[in-house]
DNA sequence: TTTAGTGCAAACTCTTTGCAGCTAA
DNA sequence: TTAGCTGCAAAGAGTTTGCACTAAA
């Protein structure tokens, strides 16, 4: 899906095509979820070894510009990239615990959010919403735990 | 209201009262918005130019773990804190254009998210709702701007 | 007198930038 | 050949920490 977009973006912005480029390109698109660059680089040089931290701060921007990679900050004070799908918007429930990030849609609430932006005379371009807390697995771990205290 | 609990908290925690850390608290509660740390800064300098940021940081630090203050990362790398207002959670409305933040509280949203939380199995401590877009006067301006274009 | 608090400078984390060499076109 | 691309090291921004000094109790 991706690599004829981002030929097509790199031809007509007048960039060149990197060996480089196009395995951290691949590697970030054969991921699914959030990835830090730190945790990319580390990937990217399994298959080789010599590609930098820059290298990949670089073109996790391009593909941020290009609208083919979404940027987040949750907790933390470091960024964590994941691709973007088109049109799909949706939310996060992070987990305290294990760090594990699930994805949820919900249109109704995006519904009040417009409804709130209204009242306010605000014009929403985008929004973020993050459910901090405790995951299923983690709960369960953590009420064993305080049961046989 | 803050002085008396803050004084109780100085005391059983076996700390000191000190003419700078007052300083830095009295001038925090006494503004009501969202403020930096730099921004808390000038405004303590005002009144004792000896201050410095690293006295600034750890009272920040202090009242954000004693809960009655609030840190927040919004758009940018830096942290912003706010006065915690007991039982009053808000969620916020961020102007990208003048930077204004103004607050907003929707029960049905938060009961919303409970049911969201609830399909996924996960418990909630705390979450972030973050409406981004333009203010009405920011609206209305660059309206003007495109029309006069 | 003792020990927490302070400011400075240095360190730290994450990210960006300058630069000289490299390489695709 | 000529730009863009690269990795390194250095620089940034925001925050924290080590340290010697100060001051509250």
């Amino acid at each position: 899906m991706e690599p004829s977009i981002l030929k097509n973006i790199v031809k007509s912005r007048g960039l060149r095509q990197s060996g480089q480029r196009d395995l951290v390109m691949e590697t970030f698109f054969k991921q699914k979820g959030h990835i830090s660059a730190e945790e990319l680089l580390s990937q990217v040089r399994i298959k080789d070894k010599r590609v930098g931290l820059t290298t990949i701060y670089r073109t996790l921007k391009l593909l941020t510009q290009c609208g083919l990679a979404v940027e987040r900050k949750f907790n933390r004070q470091e960024s964590t990239f994941e691709p973007a799908r088109r049109g799909q918007h949706h939310d996060h429930l992070i987990c305290l615990s294990c760090g594990r990030i699930s994805e949820f849609e919900n249109k109704s609430i995006e519904t009040l959010q417009e409804d709130v932006a209204r009242e306010h005379g605000f014009f929403i371009t985008h929004h973020v919403l993050e459910l901090y807390g405790y995951c299923l697995k983690c709960s369960k771990k953590s009420e064993k735990k305080s049961n046989t205290r």
